[in-house]
DNA sequence: GGTTGCATGTAAATGGTTACATGATTGT
DNA sequence: ACAATCATGTAACCATTTACATGCAACC
């Protein structure tokens, strides 16, 4: 699974920029399970084509630098069922947000405090985006609609657990500052 | 954020081998938000060793292979508590099964069960994992109990919604395939 | 005059996994 | 006999990010 079968992914749903593939791991509907930067979209965008599992078309544009637009050939839908019908791999997810968690009763209070405010406001935004999204999304396939609403109760679930909780790491870390202060 | 930190901070909470790090990320507290391979930690721990942030012991033992007891030392302490103060990087997270997931459309209904099954399977699992360690947990340092709270609400939420909604997905790919046979 | 959005791409550096190499003990 | 657990490590390979390079238009 890597950033060729995203991009092929993409493509199934319709022809797209290697820009365009960008927003949609960034904004769009795989941004909660994926990620990919320029770096990564645009050689295997290449490679892609070389293999004959999409074409290109070059598209002036007026006062702009040319599009190329990538749509997916009949290999390539192949290639992509191929790949979806593996086994998946085991979820990767690096946190260190949680990382730092674990590591809360080291830090101070505030700094604490705000991290996770910081975090929790960025949930709510990405709730706010993919309930949109959601909206949009009434008359998408299944699946789509389907990995969507993981995704939400995922988010809802962490947002809530430190709407509701972290004032409880919070008050413990404050009471052992105040012990230190007293020693 | 890298295999180093994350060897550090499981030396910060007592010695340990390599070994036994590797059980931490793959079985132990931080294997929901965190995974490394032999590959990565060995020489993680070297390099930890030459820059003085960590020091081994070697111990012989009977009729096994030397045993590398790693300890922190107060330098460690100091470049763990430094890359614990930094703005935690945006989570990383790589789900092929959510991306087959929403391609789910273009599956078997079948197919998608077992994955899903499967899944479901492995969560289940995991969180019972998760509470064993929540239970001996009970006197650990908030952090470590709040990072654990927090995997166990997304874990719970990820099988409820599987649970609860699964079979909206399977119906709607079951309706089709019996379309396309209709056909 | 500065930032954001559109648009493509490369090269170096980073970081990691996988497979290999070794080897004894314990349990099935 | 075979698999699993304990135990360490390296080398080849893989994928990816980051920083760089370019450039115009629209908006503030």
């Amino acid at each position: 699974m890597n950033a060729k079968i995203l991009c092929l992914g993409i493509l199934s749903r319709g022809e797209a920029t290697g820009y365009e593939i960008r927003k949609h791991v960034t904004e769009g509907p795989f941004s909660h399970f994926f990620d990919a930067s320029y770096g990564s979209i645009y050689p295997a965008l290449n490679r892609l084509s070389e293999e004959g599992l999409v074409d290109g078309r070059a598209m002036a544009q007026e006062n702009r630098p040319d599009k190329k637009v990538y749509r997916i050939t009949p290999a390539g839908r192949l290639a992509m069922m191929e790949a979806l019908t593996d086994k998946p791999e085991a979820d990767r997810l690096r946190s260190q947000f949680t990382f730092m968690l674990f590591f809360g009763h080291l830090l101070s209070a505030r700094h604490l405090d705000e991290t996770i405010s910081d975090r929790l406001a960025w949930y709510r935004e990405s709730i706010a985006r993919m309930e949109q999204c959601a909206e949009a999304a009434a008359d998408s396939p299944a699946g789509e609609r389907f990995s969507l609403g993981l995704g939400l109760a995922i988010y809802r679930a962490a947002a809530g657990y430190l709407e509701d909780h972290a004032h409880e790491l919070l008050s413990e870390v404050l009471l052992s500052e105040g012990v230190e202060a007293a020693d």
